[in-house]
DNA sequence: CGGGAAACTTGTCACTGGCAAGATTGCCGC
DNA sequence: GCGGCAATCTTGCCAGTGACAAGTTTCCCG
């Protein structure tokens, strides 16, 4: 699907994504404007219309772009439940647009089938990557845990990228999110 | 500050936030519309530029109120680590939309002195919640043990907003918080 | 009661998203 | 090779928005 080859511009679907990245890191997603997209791709200000639809199309696709990104990296990060954790903000810092995106679900059609099928292999990347936790323990809860370990870096990533945390944290994302998860199993 | 008394239209200033929550609540702050709140309160379409200056004036209050709204909320959850986890998650979805925009700092002026200010106070709530933990453990770090449990807080509220959360986390975000964020303590 | 300031209105402009209609280009079958 | 067709893109338009300027109403204080 979605495989759209050269055409007039070249590959005007890809620029105009490629172009929304660019532009959300700049101004956030909230101010991003079809009409800069299109002169940032140089064509016509009706352009995007003819491959997205509308806005919430666009975003769709990048939100879709995202979970499917995400999914990949969760994968290659090994089934070390740590390494996923720092895998999860890494991504969050290193592909921002899409991050913000991606949870902000009334920006996009959350029921688009692409969509819904890209999400649904960035969440088995990430139950996979819970999976590999000691259940040992008898009191051990997998739900809880994988609630838990989510709910931790995603709320590190989305403090870091909203410049929320202080300074003493440090510039490396890495590095911090490693301390703090490595709370999770002290 | 910001104390202001009954004029033209009774309360502008406070009609106007109150407003901007309602909408917000409907379709998102990106989607916020002043001319819309202008409507909502009866008032003509350049009305809340002069009590907001702009857009961003407008969400720079309402991000303020909602730090000092934490900040009480936090505060009056006594001294319990647990209990402010849960008031604070319970603090996100019950002011969503104060919520979403205080951690979106592109929205608005994030060096008002007012908000700085409201910021502080509720930086100051969250740091004294987190000091009733124990530290009698040889190897506890009390900086990562407060960046861990607000980032599993902020987490869980974020996803719990974002719809992101499965179906089986249940629908009382207070219970679903507690269970998760006691993973902390085991 | 007078005058000045605060609160609000009216009018305007540039910009945006979305739609309709038309122009251009690539491509496929014959 | 070429006729036609569909995909791609452009031009033109409209309503809605944020911001600004200028004017009007209302309040308040001496």
């Amino acid at each position: 699907m979605t495989g759209t080859r050269a055409y007039h511009h070249g590959d005007l679907r890809r620029a105009l994504l490629a172009a929304a990245v660019e532009a959300i890191e700049e101004v956030g997603p909230a101010a991003l404007s079809l009409r800069d997209l299109a002169r940032r791709a140089g064509v016509s200000h009706a352009a995007p219309a003819h491959h997205f639809g509308d806005k919430a199309g666009l975003l769709t696709a990048l939100a879709a772009q995202g979970f499917d990104l995400l999914a990949q990296t969760l994968n290659g990060a090994g089934g070390d439940l740590l390494a996923a954790g720092v895998a999860y903000v890494d991504f969050a810092v290193r592909h921002r647009a899409h991050f913000e995106v991606m949870f902000r679900p009334e920006l996009y059609r959350a029921d688009d089938a692409e969509l819904v099928a890209a999400r649904e292999r960035s969440g088995a990347a990430l139950r996979s990557g819970v999976g590999g936790l000691r259940s040992d323990d008898p009191g051990a809860d997998p739900e809880r845990d994988a609630l838990a370990a989510w709910s931790i870096v995603h709320g590190f990533a989305t403090l870091w990228l909203a410049g929320a945390l202080p300074p003493r944290v440090g510039d490396d994302p890495r590095e911090a999110a490693r301390v703090v998860v490595s709370r999770l199993f002290n």
